[in-house]
DNA sequence: ACAATTCCCTACTTATGAAGTCGGCATTTA
DNA sequence: TAAATGCCGACTTCATAAGTAGGGAATTGT
């Protein structure tokens, strides 16, 4: 199971993603929205402008904007912000390797062997899925700001 | 990252399997062979019996073995008995289903929808790979028991 | 100028789970 | 019948999750 940090960040990357233009949304509005505690949201929020994928303006009509575009983001990229690498083992992480203290071969280790084809499959998927795929890919029949405004 | 504990289960499970014929396997002889604490490996092969997987025998030359067949334990049910559902969303398990607490609706949720493909993914590979397959799939040049007889 | 608004930063709390440790009872067999 | 082995519950220690709390720093509408 993923933290309530992360989930919080991707409902919260999602919305300013989907913000009109380049309207800032504010930590506030965020919060109120999905019932996010706002103390808590500030220093997610935080954590994504210190990983250089949100900007923020302070002060009166202030708030947060996508600082890299939406479909460079991807949901790996974020997940490992929050959680740390994403690896079932320390030995599968490309980006924070550590051998297994207790490994004798990683070659012939099946439980690596067998991890890393689940963590293939995995990564497969959150590593190539952005931000702005999850926005675009919304299913038929919900119907979405455009869309209701045409329809509705 | 899987817990330690899990992954003691997955070494000793494989131990079990790989045994010659029907013979036990001691838990301190599984514990001096992976360098796992004693006491803390009784209380995993406990839980791996109480689910129904090994067996054991009491007393002098007793041990465990396996009670179902290696080619019927998938690594992820045994990966549930020690972490729980592998589901990254409590709406997206199947074993133990829970509506997220501030979900407005499950059809449109995009962190549902793309942890559902990537959960997907790593749920296929790790209910379907059981302990037998990862014995039998041992890498090219690395010597097995069987092997190493023949050849060594 | 100044007060309201908003982001920014640090420290603290509380609860839960991981990873064992410890002591001893129950059963089997040489 | 004693040694070997599994079985069981209670306890400890440390790290992390999930917030709470309080205030400082920048910006802007008036």
């Amino acid at each position: 199971m993923i933290s309530n940090k992360a989930k919080y960040a991707f409902r919260a990357l999602l919305a300013v993603a989907a913000a009109p233009d380049g309207e800032a949304l504010t930590s506030a509005e965020i919060a109120r929205r999905y019932g996010i505690p706002h103390k808590f949201l500030e220093q997610i929020l935080l954590d994504l402008k210190k990983a250089g994928i949100l900007d923020s303006r302070r002060g009166k009509s202030g708030g947060y904007v996508m600082l890299r575009p939406a479909d460079t983001v991807s949901f790996g990229e974020v997940l490992r912000i929050f959680e740390g690498p994403l690896a079932p083992l320390p030995c599968l992480s490309r980006q924070s390797y550590r051998r297994c203290e207790d490994c004798v071969s990683e070659a012939t280790c099946e439980i690596r062997r067998e991890f890393g084809r689940a963590y293939d499959a995995s990564r497969q998927v959150l590593d190539s899925r952005t931000i702005a795929d999850a926005l675009a890919s919304a299913p038929f029949g919900a119907p979405t700001e455009e869309k209701h405004r045409l329809t509705g």
